[in-house]
DNA sequence: TGCCATTTAAATGCCAGACAATTAAATAAC
DNA sequence: GTTATTTAATTGTCTGGCATTTAAATGGCA
């Protein structure tokens, strides 16, 4: 294998996108050990340091697993769900805050991709998301709970609805739309927000789900996106007339 | 800054991730630059590899961008919806492929999630979109056209449409659901697919789109992935009965 | 003074060689 | 045959250095 020294990529970029393509085209499988670093730094004509850069950068994308010891080296990984989850996160929470994506733009995302799951969840959902959806209604409604926890529970609701669903998949994709939101709305109306109110279209968007409602669910959801974002409306006149 | 020298994690990872939490939580604003490398391994107490090491594992996730020179170093990168595309593409490649998420499954999600554009899409979409859309449909009624370029071309078009409902945010979090899934339905329908069937099926939901119309597009979409999973079904029986 | 060429300094990119730590397998001892 | 020890392979880390790039400082000259 042959690097191509009049790119301007670095080195160790080149080296990592050569394996990363070999890994998506399928020349390297799940498990399959890479050579060892001295021999990688042999293949491409480079030093050692350089081939860790490489591998480091691999790794970062979860790529690769290393392990240390006589059989070791570095593996390619199967990128699992729940390994991809935090990176979705990350990634969606820097777009929102870096690149000055509108209150309304993003819940309207988040409200479009989640009402997108509720028929599915109408008809899929378990007792056991039924029973965790009524356990964090329980939570939200204590009266001692600081905003932090409230979004937290906020958040394991609304996944909880996702997951019942039944496809991994959907859960990944909006993993990164309800996680990385629910921050963002915090910030902006947890001074203003009525905890009541949305315990009480949690609680609508619940029993809809239990009867198999799915246009019960639809409306709850269209609701509590009504309500945030006129919240955030007002809020932000508030803003205004102040300044 | 110190690390935690007893943790089993990589030194490069620790400090990955202090830097990443620092970018994260507001610490690090955009453009700002960091220490210098050698700054770096003073106050992490490690060696300059180490810290490259470090710093690669964050230009992978595309967090820092660096800079050679007498002004130069690692600077935190504003994330682009533009630069996030091909991580989300990528991984939500390797998550279907390495798996074994059945076809439905993928195929219901990625569905869904396009079918939660069309609304906004019919209200929203643009002559330009249009005109894509329409562009693609023509270039898919070619003869000569290879099974690639099909498919190319539908994911053009698709993505025209998801790109109608004027939300980056959403045009992101669809990038991965129509990119990653496109090649897997072509591997698996390509032989079979009638192609005059999928165009005439394209055809009215641009129609439909053209006429604002949410609920022509939905059915158009509707059509689109019972068309494809029963395609599936049956390539699936046949490959059985061979065997 | 004002402009252009040169030098300088700071930073990243890359390399060579070494040692430490870890781990499984080979070997030796009992 | 089982257990303890040694060995070899591999990643993790460090030291020190040189090459390359880039902007700013410097100096020369009209």
């Amino acid at each position: 294998m042959k690097i191509d020294p009049n790119s301007n990529a670095d080195l160790s970029a080149q080296i990592a996108k050569s394996i990363r393509d070999a890994i998506i085209s399928g020349d390297l499988i799940v498990d399959q050990r890479l050579p060892s670093e001295a021999e990688l730094s042999d293949q491409f004509d480079v030093s050692r340091p350089t081939v860790r850069e490489a591998l480091k950068r691999l790794a970062a994308q979860s790529l690769i697993r290393t392990q240390r010891g006589a059989t070791g080296g570095a593996f390619v990984n199967k990128l699992s769900f729940e390994e991809a989850y935090p990176q979705q996160i990350t990634t969606s929470t820097l777009l929102l805050s870096m690149n000055a994506v509108s209150f309304e733009t993003a819940c309207e995302a988040r409200y479009t991709l989640e009402r997108s799951c509720a028929p599915l969840s109408a008809l899929r959902r378990t007792a056991d998301h039924l029973a965790t959806m009524r356990a964090e209604i329980h939570r939200q409604s204590q009266p001692g709970l600081t905003d932090e926890a409230f979004c937290a529970s906020d958040v394991a609701f609304h996944r909880a609805l996702v997951d019942g669903a039944g496809n991994p998949v959907l859960s990944y994709q909006l993993a990164g739309a309800v996680e990385a939101m629910q921050p963002l709305m915090n910030m902006i109306t947890f001074s203003a927000r009525d905890r009541a109110k949305i315990i009480e279209l949690h609680t609508a968007l619940t029993d809809a789900l239990e009867a198999n409602n799915a246009i019960g669910v639809d409306t709850a959801l269209a609701g509590l996106e009504s309500y945030t974002t006129n919240l955030a409306k007002s809020v932000m006149e508030k803003r205004q007339n102040k300044a």
